[in-house]
DNA sequence: TTATAAATCTTTACATTGATAAGATTAAAT
DNA sequence: ATTTAATCTTATCAATGTAAAGATTTATAA
């Protein structure tokens, strides 16, 4: 631990952690790479050592946020193990994840930053990313229900789509709601049987 | 129609118009005042005669978006009323307007855009806001089942989470599919009735 | 060890952008 | 017709991403 180097020993380390405080508080569009650099205490031209351009710094931070998020759904996942309320935990917890960090939201899912592989049919669940993890815990309790191939993947992507809205809700600056979401979640999950016409 | 006056004659609207057109193809976040001044064949100050700041004019266009996305819905509305299909045709609807504008869905939902009024509880109905179209429907569908005023609230958020994260997930740039979204989406809107556990 | 190379950081500089101020031109109002 | 208000232009500024050139430290190789 020097005390003024001019090396800085851990920079890259340093700008993404400082970075992903930074948006957490206050969002991307606020985070400006010169003020990263300056709260370091480095030059604003010292990240360029480090990344390319500021849009391999924002990947960079996604990837990082992105880990945090499958974390956490692994925790719910192996927690829940063979309860039969896994499928709605992990669909909860995916909610409350950004529930609770509202700019996460954006951050991981706005158009531009999506630099993160996505993969509907067939997914590869092989991998860590939380729609693998979804849709692997989903497949197997679909599965146990006999139905055609192609219905199965419509009810994951079906699963999917209503625990990324409700994120995408939730996360949502203007909405009106009365207080606790997170109990809240569970029942709105567990409503999904609609009864929508032919 | 001047050919070269000092006075635009109609900016407000011309900036608006290329503005949107210009986020439809590019994205919000490659947009320029200036540039879409410079469209427009005015300096690039002139827009500050008609919008107090940039936010201004994104907040301008957002609405003119928005009524797009009304009149789609309501369009629905009228050609399936009284059919037995009308809220699933206006799910359909919900994410077939974006998947055919993708950069829409961020331009009008991302974070620091949100500038219309969502309320979940008790809808005010009598709005055209896309989601008191879609609520009133929910609504007015769910209650001819009897069922305690919470789950049909819970439904209704339900089928709007469905819908919007379904939208998000089609207009998301890495998402790898095989063709026919447009068909697709009906069957993965019915589809709803998942069995989740507990 | 020492000379050379590579990595990291600073300073300077530039182009683009949102925004403001001062003034020119036109339209509206009295 | 004179005044007033709206609209537009031409500077100008500060913040930002980024590139270039050089300084300082670390790593590598002789």
């Amino acid at each position: 631990m020097k005390e003024k180097s001019y090396h800085h020993g851990d920079l890259r380390r340093a700008l993404i952690e400082t970075g992903i405080e930074f948006i957490k508080q206050e969002g991307e569009e606020a985070l400006s790479l010169r003020r990263i650099a300056e709260m370091c205490g480095v030059s604003n031209a010292a990240p360029y050592a480090h990344f390319k351009t500021k849009d391999e710094f924002i990947v960079a931070m996604q990837h990082y946020v992105m880990d945090l998020f499958s974390a956490a759904l692994e925790k719910t996942s192996i927690e829940y193990k063979d309860s039969p309320s896994l499928l709605l935990m992990l669909g909860k917890t995916y909610v409350i994840f950004f529930y609770q960090n509202p700019f996460y939201y954006d951050f991981l899912f706005s158009r531009k930053n999506i630099s993160i592989k996505l993969s509907l049919e067939n997914a590869v669940t092989d991998e860590n990313t939380p729609l693998a993890i979804l849709q692997k815990t989903a497949a197997s309790i679909f599965r146990k229900v006999k139905l055609p191939e192609k219905v199965i993947q419509n009810k994951i992507i079906a699963m999917w789509a209503l625990v990324h809205g409700l994120a995408a809700i939730v996360t949502m600056p203007n909405i009106e709601y009365d207080d606790n979401w997170e109990t809240r979640i569970e029942e709105i999950i567990k409503s999904i049987t609609i009864p929508y016409q032919t």
